[in-house]
DNA sequence: ACTTGTTTTAAACACTTGTTTGAATTACGT
DNA sequence: ACGTAATTCAAACAAGTGTTTAAAACAAGT
């Protein structure tokens, strides 16, 4: 198509596959075929697999790519935010994504990092980290434990990561006419967002009245 | 050690070396040695390694073990059972578990199922799945929509998947220093326990008082 | 002791993988 | 046009994989 030098076609090529199949899965050959250069010029323009793999995931970095994500609007509520978040990740981590390569070698990361990248990572998850655990800070009470406040971080993530991860195991359950109906983007951000509101008292629980009171808040748990 | 026939010394071996290194990266010529055996073995006795690995699988299926964590005790209040529930979960999933190979297997096919064994896992989840769903049934009020309850079951689950699977990305964010003393099984339980009885208004948030009302239930979400 | 069927063995096969080689080709400054 | 360097190419290499083979060793029944 384009007519540009082979050393990107090769990394364009790479991301693509890398992304489709991970790093063990990915062959030299088929990237090379792919990219229509020769089997030799992987090793000719990157040394080996491993460094391509890491320029791509370089080049998948968020933080190089011009998305601007990482900044939460700041004049709405703190709810507001946290959705915004969350629909951030789900996003980010939508397993029918036909968005680009970038994306996908990323989310790839994101779910099983491998060895090779581990600073180009941290630095990520950091980041990104310390965003939802402020926003979190926000709600709770001051006097929290940072533990606790990071465990609730974990809690929220966690559950964005499993149902976009897990997709196979949750569509397996419930089926896949449940699961295109009730686990898209916005169904998800709406489930999460509300699940962890609740907990942070922001929202009213699923649960309130209309229940006996005998087996409620008698679990001796916590304070 | 002990004088039993070739098949199931096989059979023990590439149990603990799929456990260890999942079925791709796992060698049949490893398998052998360790077993002690020829490499013909394994295709004389299981005709491939495909083969191999299913028994294997099947062998850790917790149904055919004796372990009986199926059943939740009756008498109990229902935010405990879901103690026992998460509890047993967290258990199965621990990442550092010196246990039996089996069990380690079995974690393996749960975070990540190989297309080999798809009927036997689909059984499993379904049967656990529903163990919590009743469960959940219980908590939530009569008019509740099946999909909202399964969403619930799924966020419960899913943080603990996420705990115990993204242990590297956990600690990387907050330092193992943290996670040693604040992410082992009882924390967990505990925490995830928590969280999830907040939601469902079996317990107290996180944050109820002590926070300026403004920015409270005034999110336009749900109901 | 001989036969028959089962198990074990060493060797090779067929294939895929990442990587290297050395010659052929191209690009480019002089 | 020439010469040098960069690039491309087909081919091979070396190591690893699952699998097959055919002969050897063994066991058991008669």
């Amino acid at each position: 198509m384009s007519e540009v030098c082979a050393r990107s076609k090769i990394l364009e090529a790479a991301g693509e596959v890398f992304a489709e199949k991970g790093f063990k899965a990915a062959t030299i050959r088929e990237i090379c075929t792919n990219a229509g250069v020769n089997l030799a010029s992987v090793n000719y323009y990157y040394g080996d697999k491993e460094q391509l793999y890491l320029e791509a995931v370089k080049l998948s970095h968020p933080g190089r790519l011009g998305e601007g994500e990482t900044a939460l609007p700041e004049d709405i509520p703190v709810a507001e935010k946290l959705r915004v978040f969350v629909r951030g990740l789900l996003d980010r981590l939508a397993k029918d994504n036909d968005s680009s390569w970038q994306v996908r070698l990323f989310r790839r990361e994101i779910i099983q990092p491998t060895p090779f990248c581990r600073e180009t990572l941290e630095e990520f998850f950091r980041s990104r980290f310390s965003v939802l655990e402020k926003l979190v800070e926000e709600i709770l009470p001051p006097g929290s434990p940072a533990w606790q406040r990071r465990q609730i971080c974990f809690s929220i993530i966690g559950q964005c990561v499993y149902f976009r991860a897990a997709k196979n195991v949750v569509s397996m359950v419930i089926g896949d006419d449940e699961y295109d109906s009730h686990y898209n983007t916005e169904n998800l951000t709406e489930h999460i967002l509300r699940f962890s509101l609740c907990s942070l008292g922001l929202q009213k629980p699923f649960s309130l009245e209309d229940r006996p009171l005998e087996d409620r808040f008698d679990a001796e748990i916590g304070a």
